[in-house]
DNA sequence: CGTCTCGTTGAGAGTTTTCAATGTAAGTGG
DNA sequence: CCACTTACATTGAAAACTCTCAACGAGACG
């Protein structure tokens, strides 16, 4: 559980002994069923979440009701509300379990003096931030500028396992897609490109 | 021009006058008349910028030549091609100057020694992107979820100043709109609720 | 004065959404 | 294990939104 942790920071960082030790006394743990909520729109978000093991995804609903999901996170991911988390203002994402879920989290007290103990960390985390970025960045010039079946072509060719662990109507939201939409799409490009049969039966 | 470096570091962290003399060497000057590029799509982006004075933008250039506007980059923002410049790979983004500019230039290996002889540097670059996540967060959830008419009255409302200074068909660009969708969404916005005149002249 | 940039306007085309209905698979409780 | 409910996917038709194309006007700049 902290050993995914630690190896995702010594993915980046190197740790001494003393410091792995450290960090551990400043995380708690915490497990969530399927469907439950991590936060919900209107609370403070307390804790910075790291996902040791299932999936989470992170959600804005409209007027009407609607998800639209702003991220999902794997093993290995960090979550929360970030201003939230930062300002201690309310929260206007809400974030639930897709999956069974086992997270690691720290408020935001203890993500300061994380940093102010173990200095590495800020390295850390400007690290994880800053490929963020890039991320993000993409997304949003993907979001302007694509068309639907752009959209959908893209996510599926850089993320083909994220296809098969997701449902279809959450990888519309997250693309800001009807579900609809994204059927026609999956119809029109099987049609156009027939999936290789690998096993063929005959 | 080092000043408005030095203070909005200081905004963040703490810097010894060793550290202000140490950093300054790291950094080259450069200016842009209107129009110039900063970086080419297919180029490698070799430095991050810093912006002095000024202004910038980032763009995508699409097959019809569309330009699809990524970011703006005012006095005291950073700018790259992020992707490009950590891994040094081409760029896909055009960045030039909107205005006469004046940069703080920083290479990728000076970037990373920046860091390594002034910890904190990376103490700020940590909190720089944190802050910076948290407003593409929002212009993702904004550009999946918001009409046109939203997009823009979002973007007015929170950026009053930059709406002044910057061209509407750029900003249509920066919302992923086209120009003329902008110009009626305008139109419609006077009509419904004009303008408090505070100077009247009767 | 001519050119270029920026903004506006109209009309039509195209894309995507919405609404409603249906099908299917999967999970739950008796 | 079956019956029932819920979640997910598909399909069609109409509506809504935004874009494209084309033309024009105004202002800035050299």
């Amino acid at each position: 559980m902290f050993d995914i942790l630690i190896s995702h920071i010594q993915n980046k960082v190197r740790l001494t002994e003393a410091e792995k030790k450290d960090l551990q006394s400043f995380f708690s743990a915490k497990n969530l069923k399927r469907k439950e909520f991590l936060l919900q729109e209107g609370e403070v978000c307390t804790h910075l979440s790291f996902v040791s093991k299932g999936l989470l995804k992170s959600y804005f609903e409209d007027e009407k009701g609607g998800e639209n999901i702003n991220m999902f996170a794997f093993e290995g991911w960090w979550i929360s509300d970030f201003k939230s988390f930062i300002s201690q203002e309310k929260a206007v994402l809400n974030i639930d379990a897709v999956e069974e879920t086992e997270l690691l989290i720290i408020t935001l007290n203890d993500y300061e003096n994380l940093m102010l103990k173990i200095p590495v960390m800020d390295r850390y985390f400007r690290i994880l931030y800053q490929n963020s970025l890039v991320t993000k960045d993409y997304r949003l010039i993907a979001s302007n500028s694509f068309t639907a079946e752009e959209k959908y072509l893209e996510f599926s060719k850089k993320n083909p396992e994220v296809i098969k662990r997701i449902p279809h109507n959450l990888i519309a939201s997250f693309l800001g897609l009807a579900p609809e939409t994204v059927s026609r799409i999956r119809k029109k490009l099987l049609l156009k490109k027939p999936t290789l049969n690998l096993n063929p039966e005959y």
